[in-house]
DNA sequence: GCCCAGCATTGATGTGGGTCAAAGCGTCCA
DNA sequence: TGGACGCTTTGACCCACATCAATGCTGGGC
């Protein structure tokens, strides 16, 4: 029956180093770590790569572990290389915002301020490589091309903010799923093969504290794209059967 | 009578410059400018100034002017040395979300994409610092410490970001016009000072737009406000009478 | 001084999504 | 194999805020 289908761990496939990386074997292990580094920071010397090998350690962590609190000393910079991260401010009553999800090849703590702005917290088992700030500062020091790439990933970031400020103050239940999801997509796309196919790990909890709603609306609005054959609701994820439909809900 | 209040002209005390600025009068009249990208990009040197000073240009603009579109090539950096401009993000049926006010001394177009994420519009007559993208690149490119500290300033523009997603996405009426008056007196504060005189040069609409909300609630939440006399409403702006409130409505 | 246009306020009413409550339904472990 | 726990769905009801509709204020042009 159509709904056991099973989603691809989407880490699994994304690891375009195991084919492209030239820099052949790390000695910690550490593969996916460079390539991520190397996807985001541009192109480095291979005397580069192996310095970052150097100042890298890979973490696994457990769901539900914390990486780090709002406001913490910030003293690691993470690059996740597997599964998904929460990141999230909440307000003193235990109401929270999920203001992203960081994905494989993502950064954390990158703003390199001295504080943690946001709180992280593995939504599934997360491999991270970890930077000390200290190294990751005097790394990045003195390589304009990296400091530059820096700043138009932190660029980027804030438009996304920006993406998302608009659709938390302006858009209507219905919009704010269908653009979670085609979102969602989207990067999966990025970092495997596009598919309709959308894994949803994360509860519907994080989902609704991520688009300012409740737990019941999401349900609720999940349920009401199923019934007119947009999404297809299957364990653990959804297929999205109209992406036309759901490009005109999220009517960018 | 009371109401008849005047409030003071933000950009009227906040020239720090004419006091502090050590490099002397510039060629084309913008000793604004070279304060503000003082204030913000870190010490420079007097030679470094003088650049600055040649590769910006003075611009005013009335009110209601555009000073770019959403998605339009970025071709400009400017530095606001006076008035008020409001950048915002439009979906197509016109619902608008206002993600920001940039006041005197703030950027815009630092992200150095290709194009704007937001539209940008003076809300008061303004006066701004303009830089060809160009220049400003060219000028900035192979100077560390100065890509460092526009880095800085992106990571602190991303936890405002995240601030006010937090704000649109959980927290109610009376908590975004609280935490709103509250954050506009910090900022007034920064660059003049500090004041329970709280000028409103932009329209209900404006902070309705800013705060996800309509314009009737915001007048209402404000009447409320006065109501308990927590907030004097008096023309072109409130006075906070309690601070103190406002901060528990806040709710940091 | 008057009129008009644009903004702000206020009131009456509606509704999208929140709240509260009760089933479903996997899945993990005994 | 069952049952218990955590998550999700569904239903009934409610309310904070939106919508709709006047009315009031203010400042600028004549």
């Amino acid at each position: 029956m159509d709904s056991a289908m099973t989603f691809a761990e989407p880490a699994a496939e994304t690891c375009a180093g195991e084919r492209d990386c030239k820099h052949g074997r790390g000695t910690n292990g550490c593969d996916d770590c460079k390539v991520r580094l190397f996807s985001v920071c541009g192109a480095l010397e291979p005397t580069e790569l192996d310095e970052l090998d150097r100042l890298s350690q890979v973490k696994n962590f457990p769901a539900k572990t914390m990486l780090f609190d709002q406001g913490a000393l910030a003293g690691s910079v993470f690059n996740v290389t597997e599964g998904i991260v929460r990141l999230y401010k909440s307000l003193p009553d235990g109401r929270r915002q999920i203001v992203g999800f960081a994905l494989p090849g993502d950064f954390l703590g990158l703003a390199l301020m001295d504080r943690y702005g946001v709180a992280a917290e593995a939504v599934t088992p997360v491999r991270v490589c970890r930077f000390t700030r200290a190294a990751f500062l005097n790394y990045v020091d003195g390589k304009p091309h990296l400091l530059r790439r820096l700043h138009e990933f932190a660029g980027h970031e804030l438009s996304l903010a920006q993406d998302q400020m608009l659709l938390l103050g302006r858009r209507t239940a219905d919009e704010k799923v269908a653009a979670f999801l085609l979102n969602l997509q989207a990067r999966y796309g990025r970092i495997g093969a596009m598919s309709v196919n959308v894994p949803l790990p994360m509860s519907r909890q994080d989902i609704a504290d991520y688009l300012g709603l409740t737990i019941e609306t999401v349900s609720r609005t999940l349920t009401k794209l199923a019934k007119e054959k947009t999404v297809l609701v299957v364990p653990d994820g959804v297929r999205l059967l109209s992406t036309d439909r759901l490009d005109q809900l999220a009517a960018a």
